[in-house]
DNA sequence: GTCTATAATCAGATAGAC
DNA sequence: GTCTATCTGATTATAGAC
């Protein structure tokens, strides 16, 4: 059982991995099987569709996403600094998203065009993000405007990370997390002292 | 000749949207040829691989993008108006949009994963957006910002298109293009009578 | 649980008739 | 310039031995 578990496992990393390098749909089973070192045939003894193997990636994503938020909630002192460490992100993963993008948005994306019925599944680990931003600022003190706030800071990243991956300039994602920083800087004093809303 | 020309047009144009709502990759020469209603054979007397289908299309969107950025110009009175027209877009194109993200960002990335020699020439249509809104914004009399200001601006657009796909969510689209005029807004202010930079 | 061998399918690409 | 027929290779998936 621990051999067979550590196999699958093996699998769904090896395969999430590749999924996010080079895609879902251009990964073959060869490669995954080659990257793990197993055969083919024993593949099949572990997921029976390559269907199955992208749902196990996508579970994987939540798995390790959700323990991910959960350290930055125990490693973070206040809700302002977990979202600044979620900003940060475009720059501790940075060579990975300038080769590849995020991870999040191109396995939805090209799920979308696919017209693939895991989509849905992908989504899922963008609403974590979300909600769990939505949080922060609920925490902050914001009410009606917290999922707004969310979905922005969601938003900028995704910008980054597909500019990044396009023009591949570290000095352009450094100056847009300084900018989406300042934001989050205006958005804490205008809520502190309320003038206006942006 | 005007026959042969028509094909290829037919041919490049079906495969410009197949390639958009399904990806290079996913989308077959079958596919192709059943849009263009053409037999798979005759194909290959137009182009000899479907590599070069793929140049074929980009270069097509240079073509209709320059065209586009040019009807802007003419369109538009001034370089702030052509800005915010481009601001529109995710708006303009919202159904595309929510149902296969943006044209550009979404083939780039698919040719950063295959690792695939047209990216480059793929990365030129948002250099040409690039370069059009950095002229814009010089025009405005912004010089050294000028480039990171129509980075911004580029990075913003893809942020939203990246989540309209996602969540399939116009309000939120409708939001932050309403936050991207502010932003904008606040520029021109500053750079009139500037106080701090952001 | 893992392997080799192989079936079934589909893709890109070619040859040659009309 | 367009077609049908076909080749070649890769991919998903299965069968069955160890």
């Amino acid at each position: 059982m621990a051999g067979s578990t550590s196999t699958r496992a093996q699998i769904v990393d090896a395969a999430n991995r590749l999924f996010y390098e080079h895609g879902f749909e251009h990964t073959s089973f060869a490669a995954i099987a080659e990257a793990v070192g197993i055969s083919r045939g024993n593949f099949y003894h572990h997921f029976k569709t390559k269907d199955e193997i992208l749902i196990g990636v996508i579970e994987a994503r939540l798995h390790s996403t959700r323990a991910m938020l959960a350290e930055w909630e125990r490693d973070e002192p206040g809700p302002a600094e977990r979202v600044r460490r979620f900003v940060e992100i475009v720059i501790t993963n940075g060579a990975d998203i300038e080769n590849y993008g995020c991870p999040v948005g191109t396995l939805t994306n090209e799920l979308a065009k696919l017209d693939h019925p895991a989509r849905s599944q992908a989504v899922a680990v963008f609403e974590l993000f979300r909600t769990w931003l939505r949080e922060q600022f609920e925490a902050l003190g914001f009410t009606v405007e917290a999922d707004d706030l969310a979905m922005h800071v969601l938003a900028f990243s995704q910008g980054i990370a597909t500019l990044s991956n396009a023009f591949h300039d570290g000095e352009f994602v450094q100056r847009e997390v300084d900018r989406l920083h300042g934001w989050l800087d205006e958005r804490l004093a205008d809520h502190a002292s309320p003038r206006s809303r942006r």
